[in-house]
DNA sequence: TCCTTATGTACAA
DNA sequence: TGTACCTAAGGAC
């Protein structure tokens, strides 16, 4: 299940285990079926991530890269193996196969193929990646600056700035101390560029590792002398599906509301300003 | 076996 | 604001 980190993760996956070579391309469940028949053995020349959304690049020495333009959505899962590939269960949209790998590619909101014009449409409506090398997070503090919006609203609206989830959103909000609540025109230019690099950093290493991990070392619960845990999305976090339980730095319970239709998490402690 | 839930987004009203 | 969409895992019965 994928925030930013995930699909930047892919985009290198995918290239590793594809690029410069000509895979069979199929679509065992049928949605994309004649996508597929165009696509099989082209050439994957690219593969690139901005945000939450994944490019795959075929054929690019011709007039023109032909994509394949892929979001996870909330239920999209990849899957990459050695040959032989097992032979494809009927949810799989997407299947690459060369004569070394596979990957299948289940549930996601979009598999299309799209024009570098398309492709470039869907950049302009993205606001900036913390993982890109483009990115210039001034855009994003001037959305928020002049937004009466909460800025846990404004930290999942990709257009303001692209790749941050639910995990991060909460995560971040944690880890500079700011109530969820507030206001984005109330957000400091001292703290947009201060949850700006943390998320660089955050996001960084969860390409590197493929999960999210944001708790600090002196607050690991082997530091605290608290019982190790393990979160059952991978990774270590503060807040993220913690309610009820303890903060793990000042103890007091974790709450959560509904904001826009997703389950908010903060520490009212820690998050007072 | 059924129900709930999920790291997401788009569109209708 | 509500609902539809796509899938799989875990828990309740």
């Amino acid at each position: 299940m994928p925030e930013g980190h995930t699909i930047h993760r892919l985009a290198q996956d995918y290239a590793a285990a594809f690029l410069g070579t000509a895979p069979r391309v199929t679509s065992p469940q049928g949605k994309f079926s004649d996508a597929a028949a165009l696509l099989d053995r082209a050439e994957l020349t690219r593969t690139e991530a901005h945000g939450k959304h994944l490019f795959l690049g075929f054929r690019d020495t011709g007039p023109a890269t032909e994509w394949i333009h892929i979001h996870l959505g909330l239920f999209g899962k990849v899957a990459f193996g050695p040959t032989p590939a097992p032979p494809p269960t009927d949810t799989v949209r997407l299947r690459l196969a060369n004569p070394t790998a596979y990957v299948d590619l289940r549930g996601p909101t979009t598999c299309a193929l799209v024009t570098d014009g398309e492709k470039r449409a869907i950049h302009d409506r993205l606001g900036p990646d913390p993982l890109r090398e483009d990115a210039d997070p001034d855009r994003a503090l001037a959305r928020i600056s002049r937004s009466r919006t909460t800025i846990a609203a404004l930290l999942m609206d990709q257009k303001v700035i692209a790749g941050v989830g639910n995990v991060y959103r909460a995560e971040v909000l944690f880890r500079h101390g700011i109530d969820p609540y507030r206001a984005g025109k109330d957000i400091t230019r001292a703290e947009w560029d201060a949850i700006w690099s943390d998320l660089v950093g955050l996001m960084r290493e969860g390409v590197r590792n493929n999960r999210i991990d944001t708790v600090r070392p002196e607050h690991t619960p082997e530091a605290m002398g608290r019982p190790p845990r393990k979160d059952d999305h991978g990774g270590e976090v503060y807040v993220y599906r913690r309610a009820t339980m303890p903060c793990l730095v000042c103890a007091t319970e974790i709450r959560t509301a509904d904001l826009a239709a997703r389950n908010l998490f903060w520490c009212p402690t820690c998050q007072r300003s």
